[in-house]
DNA sequence: TGCAAGGTATCACTATATGATACTCGCTTC
DNA sequence: GAAGCGAGTATCATATAGTGATACCTTGCA
């Protein structure tokens, strides 16, 4: 009603269910029947019945007392479920655990997904903040050193379309956001086979990725390692970090190298 | 129409929907649309159109060619929603990680779950296998280390019915399914104030375990630590792992002892 | 070449979701 | 402490939106 249904095919109660599932998110943890409303664009009535459903099915847990909505265990079982479907992490798992304890810094899978990147394994370190210890997060692919290296591996096509059309975000104050410069710092990954970069999600942070490739030689994830500035220099990251970053890159790549 | 709906509040659809997305677990990667329809007891039709409708809303992706479907990064992402709604894991994180990098030993945020334990926080080393490296499965409470010093926090008589109705599995040949052991067990867990199985998930796995308490001194989660038979025994458990664990799950647990 | 199994598309029907309305309960506020 | 407000809950007549039977394609196998 509100927008014409495509067709028959398309189950439009189901939508309007998983728009009620997507409105928590790192601000939004846990939500009132009318946040949800609002948040969903949906009228009360149909949120309450969606939130009544979800609850009884044991995807929201309500608080008996402010009647708050929130996610349940169930949401994490799912990702179990796909972490099973996706081949890439059970055969990365291994060799970024191997990473993790010989660099002792934050060790991450990043995968592309759309124009985003999403952090699909992590390893945190002492250092590591809240967020960048828990799997799921995405950011916008072009500000991130996973995203430059992977994007690096496409044809120069797909790449300038890409630089020309993602998005970006500023979630610092020194995130680069001049696309023609984004443009530069790729094409210096091209010629490296690898990506730096800094301040991009948090001041002082140094990204350091390297690309999975497919069979097909084209890359759709990175291994990603990320260190303080104040620890870290780009000469002992290029002597110290680099060649094992690289090792293990190599070594998921499902690539058959002639 | 299947089974008599229960009101006005429930809609149907909706709880059909979710039954496609939990269709997948560790066995069930990727499913056509027979195999949906046999796992989920629904018909062709309906789950064409469903399974349809979660295609083009992000949360299954099908492959071109087999037409089968698999869980997309969505799922992932609802786990990232669920972390940030989750008060236990942002305290608990930064305790693990010192305590992983102190024991050098997989360890584990372990949450109550009905009568199972979910794993929320994993930090895996090198000898861990795959289903243990990643977030969100679940066993049975019973059969772990960390049910069982979650459970003896418990007041006698729910402890008494859970031992008695809760479910078990065998996942191994050496799992105890003999509930006057499990009862015993927990006697002696009551004592201790923590908890050790042998061989409960896979052969020679030791795991310990000890209760995160509520402010109201019920344990509602566990830091769990898994090490191999092969190269650890009680005796030095007790004396190398068992200090820091404990100190870590009183740093974690938000009671106020006087 | 023909069959079988799985995926796709269509359609008339009515069961099912809809959303307006009204009721209840806790709060502030005056 | 009455009045007003905001939020959650419950009910109901209506027609929209999901249903599932059927038929059509496509692919793989014998």
């Amino acid at each position: 009603m509100t927008k014409s249904k495509q067709n028959t095919l398309f189950v439009g109660t189901l939508a309007k269910g998983l728009r009620v599932l997507r409105a928590f998110d790192e601000t939004h943890t846990e939500l009132s029947l009318v946040e949800l409303a609002s948040l969903t664009g949906l009228d009360k009535s149909a949120v309450q019945r969606l939130a009544n459903t979800l609850h009884l099915e044991g995807m929201l847990d309500k608080d008996p007392v402010t009647r708050r909505y929130r996610p349940t265990h169930a949401w994490l079982q799912l990702a179990y479920a796909y972490y099973w479907s996706n081949p890439l992490v059970a055969r990365a798992m291994p060799k970024l655990i191997d990473l993790s304890q010989r660099l002792g810094e934050t060790v991450n899978l990043a995968e592309l997904s759309g124009d985003r990147i999403i952090y699909t394994a992590r390893l945190p370190c002492t250092r590591t903040i809240f967020a960048a210890s828990v799997p799921g997060r995405t950011v916008p692919a072009l500000n991130t050193s996973a995203g430059q290296v992977i994007l690096a591996t496409h044809p120069s096509d797909e790449r300038d379309a890409a630089i020309r059309d993602w998005h970006l975000h500023a979630h610092t104050s020194r995130t680069t956001l001049d696309r023609a410069e984004i443009a530069r710092q790729i094409g210096t990954v091209v010629q490296n086979g690898f990506a730096i970069t800094h301040d991009q999600m948090i001041l002082s942070e140094i990204g350091i990725a390297c690309a999975i490739r497919g069979p097909d030689s084209r890359g759709r994830a990175a291994v990603h390692c990320s260190v303080s500035a104040h620890h870290w220099d780009e000469a002992r990251i290029k002597a110290k970090i680099l060649p094992w970053l690289l090792d293990a890159a190599n070594a998921i790549s499902p690539i058959l190298r002639p």
